[in-house]
RNA sequence: GCGAGAGUGGCGUAAUUGGUAGCCGCGCAGGAUUUAGGAUCCUGUGCCGCAAGGCGUGGGGGUUCGAGUCCCCCCUCUCGCACCA
């Protein structure tokens, strides 16, 4: 077999090396400012990747799958003509540095910092089109200073505010945990049982906003999956506040014995009631009992002396368990309390128990237990010998109390034992009761969300410290703006302690301030804010990172903000992302911001996995990207790791796979250093091209990097194929859809045709549809819906032609036995003969 | 338990959205070149079968001329949330 693929041996040109060209391009960059984005540009386009946690590990595999397609994202948009802006930073604050730090013995003002030249060094060698004049991280001073400042904001707004809350304690680490942190209630560190504690919290507002954090999700171009995730956090329920009053109990109000001021022993008193939350106010009728939950303010009260022992021990045990502990799915306990309270609808008396299955943080704290018709109540009435009544059944005959399960159906079933509703359905039987009800003051309609306000307090060291001074005489005191920041202050022991305050507590020098507002002395905040609160903004940062005088500019912010297009990892779908458009609509109400949601477009992409299995250090099968990228260069790498998967998927990481994309990148070198610039491209090859064309101009923008790359590669198998050398116009148009991907690759080959600029600076090939129009198909041909062969046909041929050909082929002919009954033909695609 | 997503060759994946299942790549086999190895190039490669042909997209049923794709039931896996009234 003869091969004249390869030109003589005295022409071929120098092999594809990267790192020589990578080099090279990474050097010419920087030398001409190729990355550099002119802020006031025509088509601003602002392409978002989320920024990275610098890690001692050094840069994940994962983080680079994230940016490589962000990148060409961006690559792509600016070759599209729009002024790029590709910014990066550092999320350098919080718990995982100053862990790792405490781990490792080595201080955050160091470690951090050696972090982030480590990461800046893998990030410029990964080819990414990042303009880096703008990077920033979140423990600089000069950013953190604002991050107090958007505090300070909310403040001012009455939307940050302190409390107690419970907190998860860690009494090895001797550190305040956050609910991610415990693993089925262990410390994700050391795995000793977590507490739960009580401590003075700040939080912000979030709930303020459920309402419109849900409505605006209906507008945003997100993926499907973040805004699930979104809608399921926020958790809105619509139903109805019920009133129950207590029996034979009254709250005292003023003193039986007054001092002074003339008091006449008199007694005030009014009858106490109960309120519950319910979307299941139909079922009222069959409202056994209630069931406060452990912390209830009114346990207290309500409970006799004889259940007093009892209900003592039940809530001391409850308040002992840790957060965790409480939620996970267990047997029911409880206690009764020994007091009784109306059913508003039958009249009658009812048991008060409390048990650790309602949750004092969710709707008011007490339920109506409906154990007939939801499943933990009526779990919860078998066990404690309660009994079950019927109040809803298929159908008005079904009386009968459920047996063996709850009767949960609450859209199709008919009110029963309920007179005077019987007959209604659920959802009409719900308004029609709330509306009875609330005639006589036992009911009102409410909306509630699962979402909580959001706790922003760390008492740990790694974080900007909260700007407020308490003051004896004035109270707490916001730092004023113009004394910003706050300087985390160089605490040689940073290591928190089981005093459950901030190891800051023990820089006294530091936390020793006069009041901003009367001079006395005061002290300041020791808790740091949490490290989402970091991420929450530094969208709106990077376009003015740099600007000492404001956090944002407006007119840099009006041009370049919301973003156009932010890809992340979907573990952010609910915290940071949720945050992040929390965050904007205060500044937005705040008259700071004209917009109110920051991400225009958003797409989740997916994770990697290695040979089948998680990436993780205890496996040993983490990639590091630098051999990788050594070994093939960053082109191929990035290549690679677009072709794997689909991108919002992610996929599978197998080191034997990359060599294909290098040899498919190896071939393009090849077919471009070849390549002739007499005669005429050839027609097939410019159909193949123009199709190519075609695909990859729509799945860069959908994110479907891998069929972008399967079909460059096809078309580079068709070059191939032609036993000539390609023509500079059938390659040409290839180096540019191949520039997104393998910039490096792309920028020395765009120099090989001729090109003294950059190829991000050349624009985007046309798609000409008259050149990629197949002038014959091939058709499937069908028996009794059973493929027989093909046949080849003119495009657009009709049904006579094509069964014509069909009849003419024996192979198909054979099974057209009898005339046809029926004939179905899809134009260029498919004839089936029933016969 | 609830919510979201996914099950296709030996492997990673693709399929014009109801129209030839397996594009592209890895691997594998044979061949060319090479002192050898590597690299490169050519050919083949879903399974059974010498072939004709049959079978085939987690399993079972259905709709249709036609189903990986639509409908019903079941199984498995991944990821969230988890006593939210």
């Amino acid at each position: 077999m003869t091969d004249t693929h390869n030109p003589p041996t005295a022409e071929l040109p120098a092999a594809y090396d990267p790192s020589a060209v990578e080099r090279k391009w990474q050097a010419r960059w920087e030398e001409r400012g190729t990355n550099h984005t002119d802020l006031s540009g025509p088509r601003p386009y602002y392409t978002l990747m989320m920024f990275p946690y610098p890690s001692a590990e050094g840069l994940h595999v994962g983080n680079l799958f994230a940016f490589t397609g962000n990148d060409i994202h961006g690559r792509y948009q600016r070759m599209r003509g729009h002024t790029v802006f590709e910014p990066l930073g550092y999320d350098a604050f919080g718990i995982h540095s100053e862990n790792y730090a405490l781990k490792v013995g080595v201080h955050p003002t160091e470690l951090i910092p050696r972090n982030i030249a480590n990461f800046r060094r893998q990030l410029r060698r990964a080819g990414l089109m990042v303009d880096w004049r703008y990077e920033l991280s979140t423990t600089d001073p000069a950013y953190y200073k604002w991050t107090q400042w958007l505090f300070l904001q909310l403040y001012k707004r009455g939307l940050a505010y302190k409390k107690k809350g419970a907190v998860n304690w860690c009494p090895f680490d001797k550190t305040v945990l956050a609910n991610e942190q415990v693993i089925n209630g262990a410390c994700e560190r050391c795995g000793t049982q977590v507490e739960q504690r009580f401590l003075e919290q700040w939080f912000f507002r979030i709930t303020d906003y459920a309402g419109r954090l849900l409505d605006n999700l209906d507008r945003l171009d997100w993926s499907e999956s973040t805004k699930t995730a979104q809608r399921n956090w926020i958790g809105k329920s619509e139903g109805a506040e019920l009133s129950f009053r207590v029996q034979d109990f009254m709250e005292f109000a003023g003193s039986a014995t007054a001092t002074g001021g003339g008091a006449s022993g008199e007694v005030t008193a009014k009858p106490v009631d109960i309120t519950v939350f319910t979307t299941r106010a139909d079922t009222i009728f069959g409202a056994t009992f209630l069931v406060l939950a452990p912390e209830h303010p009114l346990v207290e009260e309500l409970t006799t002396s004889e259940q007093r022992g009892e209900v003592d021990a039940y809530r001391a045990a409850a308040a002992r368990q840790d957060i965790v502990t409480r939620k996970v799915n267990k047997e029911k306990t409880g206690v009764f309390t020994g007091a009784y309270a109306v059913n508003p609808a039958t009249g009658k008396p009812i048991q008060i128990w409390i048990a650790d299955y309602v949750l004092m943080e969710y709707g008011t704290g007490a339920i109506m237990a409906v154990p007939g018709h939801d499943e933990r109540d009526f779990e919860f009435a078998r066990k404690f010998g309660l009994p079950t009544p019927r109040v809803v059944g298929r159908d008005a005959h079904d009386t009968a109390p459920p047996t063996d399960a709850a009767f949960t159906e609450n859209v199709s079933g008919v009110l029963v034992n309920s007179a005077p509703f019987n007959g209604l359905t659920v959802p009409e039987a719900k308004h029609a009761i709330v509306a009875w009800l609330a005639e006589r003051g036992a009911a009102r309609p409410v909306v509630q969300y699962r979402l909580h306000d959001w706790c922003i307090s760390r008492q740990r060291y790694w974080g900007p410290p909260i700007p407020i001074v308490y003051c004896d005489a004035c109270g707490p005191v916001p730092v004023p703006e113009s004394e910003l920041p706050v300087v985390l202050p160089p605490l040689e022991d940073f290591k928190p302690d089981d005093s459950g305050v901030s190891p800051l507590a023990r820089d006294e020098a530091w936390y020793r301030v006069p009041c901003p507002r009367c001079g006395k002395p005061a002290r300041r905040e020791t808790d740091v804010s949490d490290t989402f609160l970091d991420s929450s903004w530094y969208f709106l940062r990077y376009p003015s990172a740099g600007r000492d005088d404001v956090a944002f500019d407006p007119e840099i912010t009006r041009r370049w903000l919301p973003v156009n297009s932010y890809i992340g990892g979907n573990e952010h779908a609910v915290l940071h992302l949720l945050y992040s458009r929390f965050v904007t609509m205060v500044l937005h109400d705040a008259g700071l911001l004209a917009f109110e949601e920051p991400f225009t477009r958003f797409r989740a992409h997916g994770t990697i996995i290695r040979e089948g299995a998680k990436m993780s250090k205890s496996r040993g099968n983490v990639v590091n990207p630098d051999e990788y990228v050594e070994r093939w260069g960053a082109d191929a790498f990035r290549t690679y790791l677009m072709f794997l998967g689909p991108y919002e998927e992610g996929g599978d990481f197998r080191d034997q796979s990359i060599s294909g994309v290098r040899r498919f990148l190896d071939r393009l070198w090849a077919s471009v250093h070849e390549a002739v610039r007499d005669g005429e491209p050839d027609a097939a090859v410019m159909r193949k091209l123009h199709q190519t064309i075609r695909k990859v101009t729509d799945d860069i923008p959908a994110l479907s990097y891998n069929t972008a790359i399967a079909a460059m590669m096809e078309y580079v198998n068709v070059l191939r194929a032609h036993e000539r050398r390609p023509h500079a116009a059938e390659v040409a148009p290839l180096v540019q859809l191949v520039a997104p991907f393998a910039p490096h690759a792309a920028e020395e080959l765009w120099e090989v045709l001729g090109h003294s600029s950059s190829v991000f600076d050349g624009g985007w090939p046309a798609f000409d549809a008259a050149l990629a129009a197949e002038e014959s198909v091939t058709v499937a041909v069908q028996v009794n819906g059973r493929t027989r062969g093909t046949v080849q046909v003119p495009k657009d041929a009709e049904q006579p032609a094509v069964l014509e050909a069909a009849m003419a082929e024996p192979t198909i002919a054979k099974f057209l036995t009898g005339s046809p009954k029926k004939v179905i033909y899809v134009k260029n695609r498919l004839l089936n003969v029933v016969v």
